[in-house]
DNA sequence: TTCGTCATGTAATGGGTTACATGATTAC
DNA sequence: GTAATCATGTAACCCATTACATGACGAA
Protein backbone atom coordinates (compact mmCIF):
# COMPACT_ATOMS: atom_id res chain seq x y z
CA UNK A 1 0.00 0.00 0.00
CA UNK A 2 1.77 2.44 1.11
CA UNK A 3 3.23 5.02 -1.75
CA UNK A 4 6.81 5.90 -1.23
CA UNK A 5 7.73 8.67 -3.14
CA UNK A 6 6.64 8.19 -6.81
CA UNK A 7 10.26 9.12 -7.92
CA UNK A 8 11.98 6.39 -6.64
CA UNK A 9 9.30 3.66 -6.67
CA UNK A 10 9.27 4.81 -10.84
CA UNK A 11 12.82 4.28 -11.14
CA UNK A 12 13.50 0.95 -9.47
CA UNK A 13 10.35 -0.59 -11.89
CA UNK A 14 11.90 1.11 -14.54
CA UNK A 15 15.58 -0.13 -14.38
CA UNK A 16 14.70 -3.90 -13.42
CA UNK A 17 12.23 -3.67 -15.95
CA UNK A 18 15.32 -3.72 -18.51
CA UNK A 19 16.96 -6.17 -16.32
CA UNK A 20 17.18 -8.08 -12.97
CA UNK A 21 19.70 -6.24 -10.45
CA UNK A 22 20.47 -6.41 -6.37
CA UNK A 23 19.82 -3.49 -4.36
CA UNK A 24 23.93 -2.59 -4.90
CA UNK A 25 24.13 -2.32 -8.49
CA UNK A 26 20.60 -0.75 -8.74
CA UNK A 27 21.67 2.35 -6.44
CA UNK A 28 24.66 2.97 -9.06
CA UNK A 29 22.33 2.79 -12.06
CA UNK A 30 20.34 5.43 -9.94
CA UNK A 31 23.11 7.62 -9.65
CA UNK A 32 24.79 7.75 -12.87
CA UNK A 33 23.11 6.23 -15.92
CA UNK A 34 19.62 8.16 -14.67
CA UNK A 35 20.95 9.99 -12.14
CA UNK A 36 22.21 13.32 -13.15
CA UNK A 37 19.79 15.05 -11.54
CA UNK A 38 19.32 12.70 -8.24
CA UNK A 39 21.09 10.52 -5.66
CA UNK A 40 19.20 7.97 -3.06
CA UNK A 41 21.31 6.54 -0.23
CA UNK A 42 20.66 2.67 0.56
CA UNK A 43 18.76 3.98 3.39
CA UNK A 44 16.08 5.37 1.28
CA UNK A 45 16.35 1.99 -1.75
CA UNK A 46 16.43 -0.87 0.59
CA UNK A 47 13.05 -0.36 2.36
CA UNK A 48 11.87 0.70 -0.82
CA UNK A 49 12.53 -2.37 -1.84
CA UNK A 50 10.72 -4.79 0.27
CA UNK A 51 7.81 -2.75 0.15
CA UNK A 52 7.79 -3.05 -3.72
CA UNK A 53 8.29 -6.85 -2.52
CA UNK A 54 5.65 -6.48 -0.07
CA UNK A 55 3.41 -5.18 -3.08
CA UNK A 56 4.01 -8.24 -5.32
CA UNK A 57 5.89 -5.63 -7.88
CA UNK A 58 9.10 -7.21 -6.93
CA UNK A 59 10.50 -10.57 -6.19
CA UNK A 60 13.56 -11.61 -4.59
CA UNK A 61 15.75 -14.46 -5.85
CA UNK A 62 19.02 -15.75 -3.92
CA UNK A 63 21.67 -13.91 -6.29
CA UNK A 64 23.33 -15.58 -9.31
CA UNK A 65 25.12 -19.19 -8.28
CA UNK A 66 28.95 -19.71 -7.96
CA UNK A 67 28.52 -21.40 -11.30
CA UNK A 68 27.77 -18.37 -13.20
CA UNK A 69 30.22 -16.00 -12.11
CA UNK A 70 33.41 -18.58 -13.32
CA UNK A 71 31.18 -18.51 -16.74
CA UNK A 72 30.90 -14.43 -17.42
CA UNK A 73 34.17 -13.42 -15.99
CA UNK A 74 32.98 -10.18 -16.24
CA UNK A 75 29.44 -8.94 -16.42
CA UNK A 76 27.90 -10.53 -12.88
CA UNK A 77 30.54 -9.95 -9.91
CA UNK A 78 28.04 -11.69 -8.20
CA UNK A 79 25.04 -11.25 -6.06
CA UNK A 80 23.41 -11.39 -2.88
CA UNK A 81 19.74 -10.75 -3.42
CA UNK A 82 18.79 -10.34 -6.97
CA UNK A 83 14.95 -8.42 -7.10
CA UNK A 84 13.45 -9.51 -10.30
CA UNK A 85 10.08 -7.60 -11.99
CA UNK A 86 6.82 -9.57 -11.74
CA UNK A 87 3.82 -10.02 -13.97
CA UNK A 88 2.11 -7.40 -11.71
CA UNK A 89 5.29 -5.21 -11.51
CA UNK A 90 5.38 -5.06 -15.02
CA UNK A 91 1.85 -3.94 -15.32
CA UNK A 92 2.00 -1.51 -12.98
CA UNK A 93 5.10 -0.03 -14.24
CA UNK A 94 3.01 -0.15 -17.49
CA UNK A 95 0.23 1.77 -15.88
CA UNK A 96 2.64 4.18 -14.42
CA UNK A 97 4.17 5.11 -17.72
CA UNK A 98 0.57 5.68 -19.79
CA UNK A 99 -0.57 7.78 -16.32
CA UNK A 100 0.12 11.51 -17.54
CA UNK A 101 -0.64 13.89 -14.21
CA UNK A 102 0.47 17.51 -13.65
CA UNK A 103 3.04 15.87 -11.26
CA UNK A 104 4.76 14.57 -13.97
CA UNK A 105 5.80 18.12 -15.19
CA UNK A 106 7.54 18.90 -12.23
CA UNK A 107 11.62 19.19 -12.67
CA UNK A 108 12.58 15.52 -10.73
CA UNK A 109 9.91 14.09 -11.93
CA UNK A 110 9.91 14.93 -15.66
CA UNK A 111 13.65 13.56 -15.33
CA UNK A 112 12.41 10.09 -14.39
CA UNK A 113 9.55 10.46 -17.00
CA UNK A 114 12.60 11.27 -19.23
CA UNK A 115 14.43 8.56 -18.89
CA UNK A 116 12.14 5.52 -19.80
CA UNK A 117 10.90 7.65 -22.84
CA UNK A 118 12.43 4.62 -24.45
CA UNK A 119 9.08 2.48 -22.79
CA UNK A 120 6.55 4.54 -24.01
CA UNK A 121 4.12 5.21 -26.28
CA UNK A 122 4.69 8.30 -28.79
CA UNK A 123 1.64 10.09 -27.52
CA UNK A 124 2.47 10.20 -23.61
CA UNK A 125 5.47 10.99 -24.70
CA UNK A 126 4.48 14.36 -26.11
CA UNK A 127 1.76 15.26 -23.71
CA UNK A 128 4.81 14.56 -21.32
CA UNK A 129 6.79 17.33 -23.43
CA UNK A 130 4.45 19.57 -23.40
CA UNK A 131 2.98 19.31 -20.25
CA UNK A 132 6.62 20.17 -19.05
CA UNK A 133 6.91 23.27 -21.43
CA UNK A 134 4.03 25.08 -20.29
CA UNK A 135 5.18 24.65 -16.50
CA UNK A 136 8.16 26.28 -17.64
CA UNK A 137 6.65 28.73 -19.72
CA UNK A 138 4.30 30.24 -16.73
CA UNK A 139 7.44 29.74 -14.41
CA UNK A 140 8.88 32.20 -16.79
CA UNK A 141 5.61 34.31 -16.58
CA UNK A 142 5.99 34.94 -12.86
CA UNK A 143 9.47 35.52 -12.30
CA UNK A 144 9.18 37.87 -15.42
CA UNK A 145 6.14 39.73 -13.40
CA UNK A 146 8.14 39.60 -10.15
CA UNK A 147 11.26 41.09 -11.82
CA UNK A 148 8.92 44.00 -13.16
CA UNK A 149 7.39 44.86 -9.93
CA UNK A 150 10.88 44.37 -7.80
CA UNK A 151 13.81 45.09 -10.36
CA UNK A 152 14.37 48.60 -9.00
CA UNK A 153 14.92 47.69 -6.11
CA UNK A 154 17.45 44.40 -6.02
CA UNK A 155 21.04 44.79 -5.83
CA UNK A 156 22.79 43.99 -8.77
CA UNK A 157 24.04 40.27 -7.67
CA UNK A 158 20.07 39.30 -6.61
CA UNK A 159 20.00 40.84 -10.18
CA UNK A 160 21.94 38.82 -12.05
CA UNK A 161 21.13 35.61 -10.28
CA UNK A 162 17.74 35.69 -11.56
CA UNK A 163 18.66 36.69 -14.95
CA UNK A 164 21.00 33.82 -15.11
CA UNK A 165 17.80 31.31 -13.52
CA UNK A 166 15.45 32.76 -16.28
CA UNK A 167 18.15 32.12 -18.76
CA UNK A 168 18.52 28.51 -17.90
CA UNK A 169 14.49 28.01 -18.22
CA UNK A 170 14.04 29.72 -21.38
CA UNK A 171 17.00 27.75 -22.42
CA UNK A 172 15.29 24.46 -21.44
CA UNK A 173 11.72 25.27 -23.30
CA UNK A 174 14.27 25.58 -26.56
CA UNK A 175 15.42 22.43 -25.58
CA UNK A 176 11.50 20.83 -25.44
CA UNK A 177 10.73 22.86 -28.19
CA UNK A 178 13.36 20.93 -30.37
CA UNK A 179 12.65 18.07 -28.96
CA UNK A 180 8.41 18.35 -29.78
CA UNK A 181 9.24 19.37 -33.04
CA UNK A 182 11.54 16.04 -33.22
CA UNK A 183 8.54 14.17 -32.26
CA UNK A 184 6.05 15.30 -34.21
CA UNK A 185 8.35 14.78 -37.28
CA UNK A 186 9.29 11.03 -35.96
CA UNK A 187 5.23 10.99 -36.35
CA UNK A 188 4.60 12.49 -40.06
CA UNK A 189 7.15 10.86 -41.02
CA UNK A 190 5.71 6.68 -40.95
CA UNK A 191 2.17 8.37 -40.64
CA UNK A 192 -1.04 5.60 -41.33
CA UNK A 193 0.39 2.53 -40.76
CA UNK A 194 0.37 0.50 -36.91
CA UNK A 195 -0.72 2.98 -34.18
CA UNK A 196 -1.56 0.58 -31.65
CA UNK A 197 1.16 -1.04 -30.26
CA UNK A 198 1.48 0.20 -26.68
CA UNK A 199 5.68 0.84 -26.78
CA UNK A 200 7.06 3.90 -28.48
CA UNK A 201 8.79 3.39 -32.40
CA UNK A 202 11.00 5.68 -34.44
CA UNK A 203 12.29 7.73 -31.15
CA UNK A 204 12.34 10.74 -33.09
CA UNK A 205 15.58 12.83 -31.42
CA UNK A 206 17.12 15.64 -32.83
CA UNK A 207 20.78 15.44 -33.36
CA UNK A 208 23.51 17.17 -31.84
CA UNK A 209 27.62 18.45 -31.82
CA UNK A 210 30.25 16.75 -29.37
CA UNK A 211 30.12 18.01 -26.30
CA UNK A 212 31.09 14.45 -24.53
CA UNK A 213 34.43 13.32 -25.96
CA UNK A 214 35.02 9.58 -24.44
CA UNK A 215 38.25 11.27 -22.46
CA UNK A 216 39.16 8.07 -20.24
CA UNK A 217 41.66 10.34 -17.50
CA UNK A 218 40.79 9.03 -14.41
CA UNK A 219 38.37 6.98 -12.40
CA UNK A 220 39.58 6.77 -9.71
CA UNK A 221 38.61 10.13 -7.86
CA UNK A 222 36.64 9.52 -4.65
CA UNK B 1 20.24 25.42 19.54
CA UNK B 2 18.86 23.79 17.38
CA UNK B 3 20.32 24.12 13.91
CA UNK B 4 17.56 24.67 11.48
CA UNK B 5 18.86 24.15 8.26
CA UNK B 6 21.56 26.28 7.32
CA UNK B 7 20.00 27.82 4.25
CA UNK B 8 16.29 28.92 5.55
CA UNK B 9 18.41 30.76 8.51
CA UNK B 10 21.29 32.32 6.18
CA UNK B 11 18.21 33.68 4.22
CA UNK B 12 16.50 34.95 6.66
CA UNK B 13 19.20 36.87 8.86
CA UNK B 14 20.28 38.18 5.45
CA UNK B 15 16.85 40.26 4.21
CA UNK B 16 16.38 41.35 7.50
CA UNK B 17 19.53 42.58 7.59
CA UNK B 18 18.34 44.57 5.06
CA UNK B 19 15.41 45.92 7.04
CA UNK B 20 13.17 44.39 9.37
CA UNK B 21 9.64 42.73 8.23
CA UNK B 22 6.79 40.37 9.28
CA UNK B 23 6.63 36.76 8.41
CA UNK B 24 4.45 36.82 5.29
CA UNK B 25 6.48 39.08 3.57
CA UNK B 26 9.71 37.90 4.27
CA UNK B 27 8.02 34.69 2.59
CA UNK B 28 7.11 36.24 -0.66
CA UNK B 29 10.77 37.66 -1.00
CA UNK B 30 12.47 34.61 0.06
CA UNK B 31 10.30 32.84 -3.01
CA UNK B 32 10.49 35.83 -5.35
CA UNK B 33 13.53 38.49 -5.44
CA UNK B 34 15.86 35.30 -3.84
CA UNK B 35 13.58 32.53 -4.34
CA UNK B 36 14.05 31.27 -8.00
CA UNK B 37 15.38 28.18 -6.66
CA UNK B 38 13.66 27.84 -3.66
CA UNK B 39 10.55 28.17 -2.06
CA UNK B 40 9.64 28.06 1.35
CA UNK B 41 6.39 27.08 3.29
CA UNK B 42 5.00 29.03 6.46
CA UNK B 43 5.12 25.85 8.04
CA UNK B 44 8.93 26.44 7.85
CA UNK B 45 9.46 29.96 8.02
CA UNK B 46 7.47 30.37 11.01
CA UNK B 47 9.23 27.38 13.24
CA UNK B 48 12.34 28.79 12.25
CA UNK B 49 11.80 32.38 13.32
CA UNK B 50 11.12 31.28 16.63
CA UNK B 51 13.92 29.35 16.81
CA UNK B 52 15.91 32.48 16.00
CA UNK B 53 14.57 34.55 18.62
CA UNK B 54 15.07 31.93 20.91
CA UNK B 55 19.20 32.34 19.88
CA UNK B 56 18.65 36.02 20.48
CA UNK B 57 19.28 36.51 17.16
CA UNK B 58 15.46 38.03 16.15
CA UNK B 59 13.39 40.48 18.51
CA UNK B 60 9.82 40.32 17.53
CA UNK B 61 8.01 43.74 17.77
CA UNK B 62 4.18 44.67 17.41
CA UNK B 63 3.41 45.54 14.22
CA UNK B 64 3.33 49.08 12.81
CA UNK B 65 0.71 50.90 15.14
CA UNK B 66 -2.93 52.36 12.83
CA UNK B 67 -0.82 55.70 12.58
CA UNK B 68 1.89 54.39 10.33
CA UNK B 69 -0.73 52.72 7.90
CA UNK B 70 -2.65 56.40 7.95
CA UNK B 71 0.43 57.98 6.76
CA UNK B 72 2.05 55.77 3.93
CA UNK B 73 -0.98 54.65 1.83
CA UNK B 74 0.99 51.86 0.24
CA UNK B 75 3.85 50.47 1.36
CA UNK B 76 3.32 48.85 4.88
CA UNK B 77 0.06 47.13 4.39
CA UNK B 78 -0.36 46.05 8.09
CA UNK B 79 1.75 44.14 10.42
CA UNK B 80 1.27 41.76 13.44
CA UNK B 81 4.99 40.87 14.40
CA UNK B 82 7.89 42.44 12.84
CA UNK B 83 10.93 40.92 13.47
CA UNK B 84 14.41 42.77 13.84
CA UNK B 85 17.69 41.66 13.45
CA UNK B 86 19.22 42.03 16.88
CA UNK B 87 23.57 43.11 17.36
CA UNK B 88 24.29 39.70 18.16
CA UNK B 89 21.90 38.56 15.16
CA UNK B 90 23.92 40.65 12.56
CA UNK B 91 27.25 39.28 14.03
CA UNK B 92 25.68 35.91 13.83
CA UNK B 93 24.98 36.59 10.39
CA UNK B 94 28.32 38.39 9.30
CA UNK B 95 30.70 34.93 10.94
CA UNK B 96 28.26 33.27 8.25
CA UNK B 97 29.05 35.04 5.48
CA UNK B 98 32.45 34.70 6.00
CA UNK B 99 32.82 31.22 6.38
CA UNK B 100 33.53 29.17 3.42
CA UNK B 101 33.35 25.60 3.71
CA UNK B 102 32.77 23.29 1.28
CA UNK B 103 28.76 23.06 1.98
CA UNK B 104 28.47 26.63 0.39
CA UNK B 105 29.91 25.12 -3.47
CA UNK B 106 26.05 22.96 -3.18
CA UNK B 107 23.64 23.76 -6.00
CA UNK B 108 20.98 25.71 -3.00
CA UNK B 109 23.20 26.61 -0.61
CA UNK B 110 25.56 28.93 -2.99
CA UNK B 111 22.37 30.13 -4.70
CA UNK B 112 21.42 31.92 -0.99
CA UNK B 113 25.55 32.59 -0.68
CA UNK B 114 25.82 34.93 -4.54
CA UNK B 115 22.19 36.61 -3.29
CA UNK B 116 23.81 38.05 -0.15
CA UNK B 117 27.18 38.89 -2.49
CA UNK B 118 26.50 42.38 -2.07
CA UNK B 119 26.79 42.25 1.67
CA UNK B 120 29.84 39.99 1.52
CA UNK B 121 33.87 40.76 1.02
CA UNK B 122 35.58 40.59 -2.42
CA UNK B 123 37.63 37.98 -1.77
CA UNK B 124 35.10 35.97 0.14
CA UNK B 125 32.98 36.29 -3.43
CA UNK B 126 35.72 34.84 -5.27
CA UNK B 127 36.50 31.77 -2.74
CA UNK B 128 33.01 30.64 -2.95
CA UNK B 129 33.06 31.45 -6.98
CA UNK B 130 36.00 29.64 -7.57
CA UNK B 131 34.54 26.63 -5.13
CA UNK B 132 31.63 26.39 -6.95
CA UNK B 133 33.35 26.19 -10.19
CA UNK B 134 36.06 23.14 -9.09
CA UNK B 135 32.97 21.26 -7.21
CA UNK B 136 31.05 21.52 -10.70
CA UNK B 137 34.35 20.41 -12.77
CA UNK B 138 34.73 17.34 -10.68
CA UNK B 139 30.71 16.80 -11.34
CA UNK B 140 31.63 17.02 -14.79
CA UNK B 141 34.05 14.37 -15.16
CA UNK B 142 32.38 12.28 -13.31
CA UNK B 143 29.42 12.03 -16.26
CA UNK B 144 31.99 12.09 -18.58
CA UNK B 145 33.29 8.82 -17.08
CA UNK B 146 30.37 7.67 -16.37
CA UNK B 147 29.29 8.46 -20.06
CA UNK B 148 32.24 7.00 -21.49
CA UNK B 149 32.44 3.69 -19.51
CA UNK B 150 27.98 3.16 -20.07
CA UNK B 151 27.64 5.02 -23.30
CA UNK B 152 27.00 2.26 -25.28
CA UNK B 153 24.36 0.45 -23.30
CA UNK B 154 22.15 3.25 -22.76
CA UNK B 155 19.07 4.06 -25.26
CA UNK B 156 18.78 7.21 -27.10
CA UNK B 157 16.39 9.06 -24.77
CA UNK B 158 18.64 8.56 -21.79
CA UNK B 159 21.77 9.79 -23.88
CA UNK B 160 19.79 12.91 -24.37
CA UNK B 161 18.95 13.51 -21.04
CA UNK B 162 22.23 13.25 -20.03
CA UNK B 163 24.01 15.19 -22.96
CA UNK B 164 21.52 18.13 -21.96
CA UNK B 165 22.07 17.85 -17.79
CA UNK B 166 26.14 18.27 -19.04
CA UNK B 167 25.52 21.07 -21.20
CA UNK B 168 23.67 22.76 -18.48
CA UNK B 169 26.54 22.19 -15.95
CA UNK B 170 28.82 23.40 -18.73
CA UNK B 171 26.52 26.29 -19.28
CA UNK B 172 27.21 27.13 -15.75
CA UNK B 173 30.51 27.13 -15.82
CA UNK B 174 31.41 29.19 -18.49
CA UNK B 175 29.05 31.93 -16.43
CA UNK B 176 31.15 31.24 -13.15
CA UNK B 177 34.04 31.94 -15.62
CA UNK B 178 32.53 35.62 -16.42
CA UNK B 179 31.55 36.27 -12.77
CA UNK B 180 34.71 35.55 -12.03
CA UNK B 181 36.98 37.30 -13.95
CA UNK B 182 34.73 40.52 -13.61
CA UNK B 183 35.95 40.08 -9.83
CA UNK B 184 38.87 40.48 -10.80
CA UNK B 185 38.88 43.24 -13.41
CA UNK B 186 36.96 44.83 -10.62
CA UNK B 187 40.19 43.82 -8.28
CA UNK B 188 42.85 45.39 -10.51
CA UNK B 189 40.48 48.20 -11.50
CA UNK B 190 40.64 50.10 -7.84
CA UNK B 191 43.96 48.35 -6.33
CA UNK B 192 46.60 49.77 -3.95
CA UNK B 193 43.84 51.79 -1.61
CA UNK B 194 41.80 50.53 1.37
CA UNK B 195 41.93 46.71 1.53
CA UNK B 196 40.66 46.35 5.12
CA UNK B 197 36.68 47.02 5.14
CA UNK B 198 34.83 43.90 5.39
CA UNK B 199 32.25 44.24 3.11
CA UNK B 200 32.48 43.90 -0.47
CA UNK B 201 32.51 47.37 -2.73
CA UNK B 202 33.23 48.00 -7.06
CA UNK B 203 30.87 44.92 -7.47
CA UNK B 204 32.35 43.59 -11.01
CA UNK B 205 29.39 41.82 -13.14
CA UNK B 206 29.95 41.09 -16.71
CA UNK B 207 27.65 43.16 -18.53
CA UNK B 208 24.35 41.62 -20.29
CA UNK B 209 21.79 41.95 -23.02
CA UNK B 210 18.39 41.43 -22.96
CA UNK B 211 16.36 38.58 -21.58
CA UNK B 212 13.92 40.26 -19.62
CA UNK B 213 11.57 43.27 -21.37
CA UNK B 214 9.28 44.44 -18.22
CA UNK B 215 6.38 42.74 -20.32
CA UNK B 216 3.72 43.61 -17.45
CA UNK B 217 0.79 41.19 -18.81
CA UNK B 218 -0.98 39.25 -16.20
CA UNK B 219 -0.02 38.63 -12.21
CA UNK B 220 -3.17 37.44 -11.22
CA UNK B 221 -2.85 33.90 -12.38
CA UNK B 222 -3.34 31.62 -9.71
C1' DT C 1 -21.87 40.58 4.38
C1' DT C 2 -19.10 38.12 2.00
C1' DC C 3 -14.97 37.44 -0.44
C1' DG C 4 -10.07 37.86 -1.08
C1' DT C 5 -5.75 38.71 0.81
C1' DC C 6 -3.06 39.50 4.70
C1' DA C 7 -1.31 37.23 8.64
C1' DT C 8 0.07 33.63 12.12
C1' DG C 9 0.45 29.41 13.64
C1' DT C 10 0.55 23.87 14.60
C1' DA C 11 0.17 18.61 14.23
C1' DA C 12 0.60 14.92 11.29
C1' DT C 13 3.15 13.11 7.84
C1' DG C 14 6.41 12.35 4.30
C1' DG C 15 10.47 11.51 2.26
C1' DG C 16 15.06 11.22 2.76
C1' DT C 17 19.93 11.26 4.90
C1' DT C 18 23.54 9.96 8.34
C1' DA C 19 25.72 7.08 10.89
C1' DC C 20 26.08 2.85 12.31
C1' DA C 21 26.41 -2.42 12.26
C1' DT C 22 27.72 -6.36 9.65
C1' DG C 23 29.92 -9.34 6.63
C1' DA C 24 31.64 -11.42 2.10
C1' DT C 25 35.03 -11.13 -1.78
C1' DT C 26 38.84 -9.40 -4.35
C1' DA C 27 43.46 -7.48 -4.98
C1' DC C 28 47.73 -6.48 -3.17
C1' DG D 1 46.71 -10.31 6.34
C1' DT D 2 44.81 -6.18 5.37
C1' DA D 3 42.69 -2.75 2.60
C1' DA D 4 39.18 -1.59 -0.75
C1' DT D 5 34.97 -2.37 -2.63
C1' DC D 6 30.91 -5.05 -2.86
C1' DA D 7 26.71 -5.83 -0.41
C1' DT D 8 22.73 -5.40 2.89
C1' DG D 9 20.44 -3.47 6.28
C1' DT D 10 18.38 -0.32 10.42
C1' DA D 11 17.40 3.43 13.78
C1' DA D 12 17.67 8.05 14.79
C1' DC D 13 17.12 12.21 13.06
C1' DC D 14 16.19 16.33 9.86
C1' DC D 15 14.05 19.22 7.06
C1' DA D 16 10.22 20.55 5.02
C1' DT D 17 5.38 20.08 3.28
C1' DT D 18 0.35 19.49 3.85
C1' DA D 19 -3.67 20.36 5.78
C1' DC D 20 -5.79 22.43 9.06
C1' DA D 21 -7.30 26.17 12.46
C1' DT D 22 -7.73 30.96 13.34
C1' DG D 23 -8.62 35.63 12.69
C1' DA D 24 -8.19 40.68 11.13
C1' DC D 25 -8.88 43.99 7.39
C1' DG D 26 -10.35 46.08 2.97
C1' DA D 27 -13.16 46.18 -0.97
C1' DA D 28 -17.30 44.85 -3.58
Amino acid sequence: MSRRSGILEFAVLGLLRESPMHGYELRKRLNTSLGVFRAFSYGTLYPCLKTLVANGWLIEEPGSAPEDARAASLAGRRAKIVYRLTAEGKEHFEELLAHTGPDAWEDEHFAARFAFFGQTSRDVRMRVLEGRRSRLEERLEKMRASLARTRERLDDYTLELQRHGMESVEREVRWLNELIESERAGRDQRNGSAAQDTTGDTDGLPRHRGSSRPDPSDDTAK
